[in-house]
DNA sequence: AGCACGCCGACT
DNA sequence: GTCGGCGTGCTC
């Protein structure tokens, strides 16, 4: 018998041994069913180890082989390694998050036969004589067969309509069996690129793209172009040379920005095999594309942040497009950044990392700054639409109905007589309620930190995140004595309220994650929008990006405060991007576009930058601010959460974690917290936090492996997060 | 994460 | 008497 060390879908941070005949053949990174507690598990191979530190007879043994090679190819299995060990995730949860959930759940991985459905001559008959009328979706679903058979599970229809036709035996199952050929086989005799479809590149366009040629090995390239420069049409010409060369490419994009027309992009420019990897594909055809890639099958996978764990035969290049969206971190399971991830699987595979955006994440300006990335900038706008003109609105000392001034309300009146439509952005990312004065703008602040307090309205109290520091709510204001004081903030739906009775003519259209949380909602409200039915928009980030509203000439950012005295550093630079997207969002046709924010501070300096200046020199003034202050990119966090239905427990639990490191007595290494999350009680949970700070990244990931290898007791009552270089403090 | 075990309240 | 609520502890 021989020692088979395997991992599995569990979130324990160690391996389990199990026993295997000598004479099955297991490879590491196969996977093997094996009996795990009470149940059977599939597990990957992690290791073939000489000898098990466990007794062999509480070894149990492996029951079944389920594959006959590695289902990770070599730089993979390494880069995956990597990441559980950097994203401090269990090497089990990595790897089978990097599997389709067929694969997960034991699944062949090897399919040679494809199953079809295929209409008989009852199905026709059936068809024909309109026996089915009141089974619409069956009609549909023979309709359909008449013109061809459909994969089973990769079809529009549900198992549901596919079992009835079945058992009232009007379709057949047909298998056939499938040799797969490489993309450039399918390909036969038709020119890789539609060259109709293909964009002359304008200088600055050129200049880039023979940077891009001149260098294919690994590299790292921020394309930095404005909205309307044509960034796209760089990707896909940069996309056809790759193709040319023999080579697959990935392209990542933002979960919002996996759109139809993207995908009809590229089918128009490209006649090569492309994947779409989006969230309503089912397991069956998540699989598809996964063995496609992997064997050479497609050349173009286009996905979201999970379509990261495609493994490509012969990969390329990556591609990734709105490099400083927030979609592109997972908030769940092992918390990895797809970008930073997708970087250090090309240095693996030594290929080249394309992305761009119009306003780069001050993580990655930094890394032009020094180096690490190289800049492309495309500034000239393609079209000429026409200048925004934007207004500040000073809130201080105004009448204001739920977080509308009349200046606002006037100017919205405005816009909408003259039948255009109106959006009103609100920004609730990372936002904590802050206390302050109507009259003068003074901010109730802990005097140690010189951050705001945070208010809690339940506990009728302010608390400092920092320090975690107390104090009761003042009466007046400390600088002017004012008893005006208010809160900022409001939600989307107190908006809706307070417009509909201002404005009960015109249909508003509120559209957020509550909202639009059904499938195909927010597809129904697009459409509204782009008909005219709706006037005003209520909206958060979600609309921001990618939409074409050309009949909206009047855009507010009406609570903007809250970004500029936000608990979180990111705040500011959040609210730049979201404003340079709003921006692009109006006056795109030949109408006059208007941007207005309402502020208590409209003298805040970045915000003067920003709209004085535009997002460089608001970006350079921001890393200015982080550099003085040690704040990322010039240092580097570690962020622990902790929740329990107790708030003792979880602030224990940190305190706990807290001391582990205060003893390690680590150089450079600060400490901040505990201290309760910003959402301090969320469904009866206590959230408390806890970060860790270090200016170098390597001592940084020591300490936290050193936290891990300790492995402190903890309480099972409380749920326990780690999350490596958050991009969300709150 | 699952799942079993176990110890208390409200039902036929 | 027992069905089932979810706290606790374990998984090679």
């Amino acid at each position: 018998m021989k020692i088979v060390r395997v991992a599995l879908a569990v979130p324990l941070p160690r391996l389990f041994d199990y026993l295997a005949p000598d004479d099955v053949y297991l490879a590491v990174g196969s996977r093997v069913l094996v009996p795990f507690g009470s149940q059977k598990r599939v597990a990957i191979v992690a290791e073939l180890p000489e000898k098990s530190e466990i007794p062999t007879d509480k070894m149990k043994a492996v029951i079944l082989a389920l594959d006959t090679a590695s289902l990770f190819m070599p730089p993979y299995w390494d880069w995956l390694h990597w990441a559980a060990n950097y994203y401090q995730g269990a090497l089990g949860e990595v790897l089978f998050q990097a599997l389709p959930v067929k694969l997960r759940n034991g699944e062949s991985a090897v399919k040679n036969d494809r199953t079809f459905w295929r209409i008989n001559a009852a199905g026709k008959n059936a068809l024909a004589s309109g026996e089915l009328k009141r089974a619409k979706k069956q009609v549909e679903a023979l309709q359909c067969l008449l013109e061809q058979d459909l994969e089973k599970g990769n079809n529009d229809f549900n198992t549901a309509v596919w079992a009835a036709l079945k058992t009232k035996d009007f379709v057949e199952e047909i298998t056939v069996e499938i040799k797969p050929q490489p993309w450039q086989k399918a390909l036969g005799d038709k020119p890789i690129v539609n060259v109709d479809n293909r964009l002359t590149l304008n200088k600055q366009q050129a200049l880039a793209f023979s940077q891009l040629m001149f260098q294919r090995d690994f590299n790292v390239w921020l394309l930095d172009g404005v909205t309307g420069s044509g960034k796209t049409e760089i990707y896909l010409q940069y996309i056809e040379e790759i193709l040319k060369s023999g080579k697959q490419v990935l392209v990542l994009v933002p979960e919002i920005g996996l759109t139809p027309q993207t995908v009809r992009r590229f089918n128009a420019r490209f006649n090569v095999e492309i994947d779409v990897l989006h969230s309503n594909l089912t397991d069956t055809q998540r699989l598809n594309v996964w063995e496609r890639a992997r064997s050479g099958q497609s050349a173009i996978v286009i996905g979201t942040r999970s379509a990261l764990f495609t493994q490509f035969s012969d990969l390329g290049a990556i591609i990734l497009d709105e490099e400083h969206d927030a979609s592109f971190k997972q908030q769940d399971g092992w918390r990895y950044h797809a970008r930073d991830l997708a970087i250090v699987l090309a240095q693996k595979l030594a290929i080249p990392v394309l992305m761009g955006s119009a306003t780069p994440s001050l993580e990655s300006i930094n890394n032009v700054r020094n180096g690490k990335y190289k800049h492309l900038v495309l500034s000239k706008r393609a079209g000429n639409a026409t200048a925004l003109r934007h207004f500040v609105i000073d809130l201080k000392n105004q009448h204001v109905q739920n977080g509308l001034s009349q200046p606002l309300l006037a100017r919205m009146k405005n816009h909408l007589e003259k039948g255009n439509q109106v959006l009103l952005f609100l920004n609730r990312r990372g936002f904590a309620p802050v206390l302050l004065c109507h009259e003068c703008g003074w901010i109730a602040q802990c005097p140690h930190c010189e951050k705001p307090y945070t208010y809690h309205q339940h506990q009728r109290a302010l608390r400092c995140h920092h320090c975690g520091s107390q104090k009761t709510i003042p009466r007046q204001c400390g600088d002017c004595g004012s008893t005006h004081l208010v809160t900022t903030g409001l939600g989307t739906e107190q908006l809706e309220e307070t417009l509909k009775a201002q404005f009960p003519d015109y249909p508003i259209a509120r559209i957020d994650r509550d909202s639009t949380a059904r499938k195909g909602k927010l597809e129904g409200y697009l459409d509204d929008i782009q008909q005219g039915k709706s006037r005003i928009l209520i909206g958060t980030q979600m609309l921001a990006k990618g939409h074409h509203f050309p009949n909206v000439t009047l855009v507010a950012l009406v609570n903007v405060d809250s970004a500029l005295f936000s608990l979180d550093f990111r705040a500011e630079e959040r609210l730049a991007q979201l404003y340079m997207q709003v921006a692009g969002r109006a006056g795109r046709a030949e109408k006059q576009g208007e941007v207005v924010l309402q502020t208590h501070y409209p003298d805040h300096p970045l915000l003067n930058v920003l709209l004085g200046q535009g997002y460089q020199a608001f970006a350079e003034e921001t890393l200015r601010l982080r550099h003085a202050m040690d704040l990322p990119p010039f240092s580097f966090q570690a962020l622990f959460k902790a929740q329990a239905r107790h708030s003792d427990l979880a602030e224990q639990c940190l305190s706990q974690i807290a001391d582990f490191f205060r003893q390690k007595n680590i150089t450079g290494l600060q400490i901040l917290g505990p201290m309760p999350a910003p959402f301090s009680k969320k469904a009866g949970q206590f959230r408390w936090q806890l970060l860790l700070q270090h200016p170098l990244r390597m001592l940084l990931q020591k300490a936290l492996r050193d936290y891990q290898l300790a492995n402190l007791e903890k309480n099972s009552q409380v749920r326990l997060i780690l999350d490596v270089d958050p991009q969300d403090l709150s």
